[in-house]
DNA sequence: TGATAGGGTGTGAGCGATCACAAGCATTAA
DNA sequence: TTAATGCTTGTGATCGCTCACACCCTATCA
């Protein structure tokens, strides 16, 4: 044990002696391949088992110029948007793939390009971007080689692969729910204008309302946390006329909950709420948050489908968009007049 | 470009060839190896970047039988905990490692043995488990190999280098702290007691209150979830001598809350509540919880320490506890009689 | 009965780096 | 002047695997 330097465990030479073959038949046994005798496979698969072979994916990865590797690079963040995502790719990719996760502090440029280069000089198999800023935008545009690439989240320009979800439909989901509840007006509270996810949501927003022949009350721009919202909460409240608000996200409408209880307003009678993400405590928000969905498992899903593809044939680029949907609970209602 | 398969770029031979050297003067270069004359040091130099040369991670990783990557076993789940420790020990290893993340469905034996098995075949430079779960203490006795491997979150009992946060003394802080408001008892909602998470700070409750010289109450287990906290929640507010909870996580103290609300039962007023973990958005509940917070960055850096540890050293197995800190908010104050 | 097909197996050459060793050369000490 | 020292460089083997190719053997067909 440990003669070799680093190596733990036996080589596939060392089966092939002890099965009384060559390499390369232990190698069409480890791999399936047809046309193996099925006396010899099984001595070989024998021999497998007395030494407790494991291949070494290293080697095959060197070998092959192709590892079981897929790099994904996120930002940093613990939103629960990138979380999940990163979450539900790893379940779809979880049999067939290891997840090396590069989480950068800022998606600029450079940094985007750094990970991703990165990433292919470890010859992964495929790379995901979750790439939600508008910054990763041009980056990603002189990627050198031919690996599989798959954008998430990000902007459909980049002339890549991409899986997004339609940021713009939920917003008008939301909007005309509370619309169709009677509110004259909707406002909304965004989240940075970085985000293209804040983009998509403030376009359906407005187009939502335009449709319906209002013109939309002034934006006012959050950064996704809870103390932006609170802080938009107590504008707000100070506008009579809005008795309505779609917030970008549930932890923003968290922040304008909060101010509404402290000064006194009571939701939904006065103020009728609506978020985004459908985080898992929103049900238990006071009131029950109505909000909308995104099946961050069937973005993951998608991601490794269009990586697939890419695998298999060289030139497609797919887009998949995800549509969101509505879960309605108790802080939207009619207004109260 | 594109001729040999699957490698892109140019190999070291193809800079040697360039810069009028042998590949093995190229790999010292690239190594920072002394010895090299400085002026063949910036031929080598200027061919590498002219032909944007980036070595091979794989091959150098087959050639010294190490990588530069780090396993993380979690398991599935998006939990705040777990996350965040992710993501703690994401930015410790950032310069250094590239981090590769499995995510069990359950953390069982044969799943956690054949996922650290997995990474073990791979040749990673070290190995960290996060293994709040019971279940995981007997698999990993008898782990092959002498890869470094850090559990994060689990029990002693492994004889494996750990690091964990002290579970017993956060809730002895959140227990105490309500009883120096001048609660006669605390009751506690506790996590599933398959979690150590769990049965340590239930731990430190009951040594809490015993140390007052109280016999704990009756404990009411949850499963970490909001809903959880407010089935807790609906028994609690019919309990009157019931007035301070500490509840094992915040979602949970939300659905408390919750309930509380639904039950017309003020807070802090009649109810005091302190929860666990301080998620971002606990400051924005209404009230505004009282919470225990946890310094992930710090496990994330610790875990990597005691890897690295190992690294250089063969046998060292040191633990590392972090201590919790008490956030004190809103959500907790004196009785109202 | 001999040519053909194709199942089953082995051989040797890479993949792209590192490592151990040897050798050339200049500098220094004897 | 010669031997010894040590910086600088190159050669070849090696890590563990896959790939391309060649080979043998046994059916099948003409």
């Amino acid at each position: 044990m440990g003669e070799r330097p680093g190596r733990i465990g036996p080589a596939i030479t060392d089966v092939a002696r002890l099965a009384g073959v060559s390499h390369q038949t232990v190698s069409r046994v480890v791999n399936q391949h047809p046309h193996v005798r099925e006396q010899t496979r099984l001595r070989v698969l024998a021999a497998i088992e007395e030494l407790d072979y494991h291949p070494s994916g290293v080697a095959r990865a060197l070998a092959t110029g192709r590892s079981t590797v897929l790099g994904v690079v996120t930002q940093n963040s613990t939103l629960f948007g990138p979380t999940s995502l990163l979450f539900g790719l790893e379940q779809a990719a979880a049999l067939d793939f290891d997840i090396a996760v590069t989480t950068l502090r800022s998606l600029d440029g450079p940094a985007l390009t750094r990970a991703v280069r990165r990433y292919i000089d470890q010859q992964v198999a495929g790379i995901v971007v979750i790439a939600p800023l508008v910054t990763a935008r041009d980056a990603l545009a002189e990627l050198p080689g031919r690996v599989p690439i798959v954008l998430v989240d990000g902007s459909p320009e980049a002339g890549k692969a991409l899986v997004t979800a339609d940021q713009s439909a939920g917003a008008r989901l939301a909007t005309e729910h509370l619309l169709s509840l009677g509110h004259r007006n909707v406002w909304h509270v965004s989240g940075p204008k970085t985000w293209l996810d804040s983009i998509g949501r403030v376009d359906g927003w407005q187009a939502a309302l335009r449709d319906a022949g209002v013109e939309p009350p002034p934006l006012i721009e959050g950064d996704w946390s809870p103390a932006s919202g609170y802080r938009a909460g107590q504008l707000l409240a100070r506008i009579p006329e809005a008795t309505a608000v779609f917030a970008a996200n549930d932890h923003m409408a968290l922040g304008i909950i909060r101010a509404m209880h402290e000064l006194n307003r009571r939701m939904p009678e006065q103020l009728s709420i609506v978020g985004f993400d459908d985080v898992p405590e929103a049900e238990y928000f006071t009131p029950a948050l109505t909000t909308v969905r995104l099946d961050f498992t069937e973005i993951g899903r998608q991601a490794l489908h269009l990586l697939r593809e890419q695998m298999d044939t060289p030139d497609p680029v797919g887009t998949r968009v995800i549509q969101p949907a509505l879960v309605i609970r108790d802080s939207a209602a009619a207004p109260q007049s």
